[in-house]
DNA sequence: GCGACAG
DNA sequence: ATCTTGTCGC
């Protein structure tokens, strides 16, 4: 009934095609709505994954935490721990987190309304267009933001004095925000969503003293302590609720 | 062939 | 992302 985890692991990954991943982003770049296509906002979602590497195996944490907005009070949360086969490729970082994402965002979305996701990575700042933002927004069709701490694909330049990523043609792909001691973020647009209008929702959602903006952050404090708790034990896989959880929310 | 390269 | 010691500064 059951096999070999251990292979079966080392089986999705060999079948595991980056070409196809690949040309499944360019066809999937035609479902992309670069427009602001949204209503008012109230709830919103922030997105990330932290790995811990257990002998030759690799578990993934991946975490959705909710915050109304404006406030930005947690209002409920999910993980879910799994262990991850696809390994990280520059330009195919959602193959490899949308594993443990997806169940912890089907469950999240399943109990709440979700107005907008904000993803740890870019969303069309990226080589195809559709970085893990993008596929997030694209397969849940909600308006979706990426913010990330590192530059993917574009050229930098400043246009009308804010600092902006370009492709090729010029057009715009992400702005850079930044918060003090030239630490930036990039931020693009996912889906249903210009680069201005990402922009000023996420400059709205930092928090003095903070680079990166309250979901992205309290979704990293929660993943990053499910790791210290992976660590030490070996939950299985499955869901977490992190809300019934103390120690992973009482910090923020 | 040589760099660049989200998390 | 994760690993990992000391160190600079508020």
């Amino acid at each position: 009934m059951h096999e070999n985890p251990r292979l079966a692991c080392r089986d999705v990954e060999s079948r595991f095609s980056p070409q196809i991943a690949m040309e499944a982003q360019r066809l999937l770049t035609s479902k992309l709505v670069l427009e602001d296509s949204y209503g008012p906002i109230r709830y919103v979602a922030g997105l990330d994954v932290a790995y811990v590497k257990r002998g030759e195996e690799t578990v993934g944490a991946g975490v959705a935490v909710l915050l109304s907005y404006p406030s930005l009070e947690v209002e409920d949360c999910v993980a879910y721990v799994a262990r991850v086969c696809i390994p990280y490729i520059p330009g195919l970082l959602a193959f490899r987190e949308m594993n443990v994402l997806a169940p912890a965002v089907l469950k999240l979305e399943s109990r709440n309304k979700v107005d907008l996701y904000v993803v740890d990575g870019h969303g069309i700042a990226h080589p195809r267009r559709f970085g893990i933002a993008s596929h997030i927004g694209v397969v849940m069709d909600k308006p979706s933001i990426g913010v990330a701490k590192k530059r993917l694909y574009g050229r930098e330049e400043i246009w009308r004095g804010s600092r902006v990523l370009v492709d090729e043609d010029g057009r715009i792909l992400a702005l850079i925000l930044e918060s003090g001691r030239g630490s930036k973020i990039y931020v693009s647009p996912g889906h249903r969503i210009t680069p201005f209008s990402a922009a000023r929702l996420v400059s709205s959602m930092l928090r003095r003293g903070h680079r990166l903006p309250e979901p992205t952050r309290v979704a990293d404090r929660i993943s990053k302590s499910l790791r210290a708790r992976l660590k030490v034990s070996d939950m299985g896989i499955g869901f977490i609720d992190c809300l019934s959880n103390r120690s992973l929310y009482r910090f923020f």
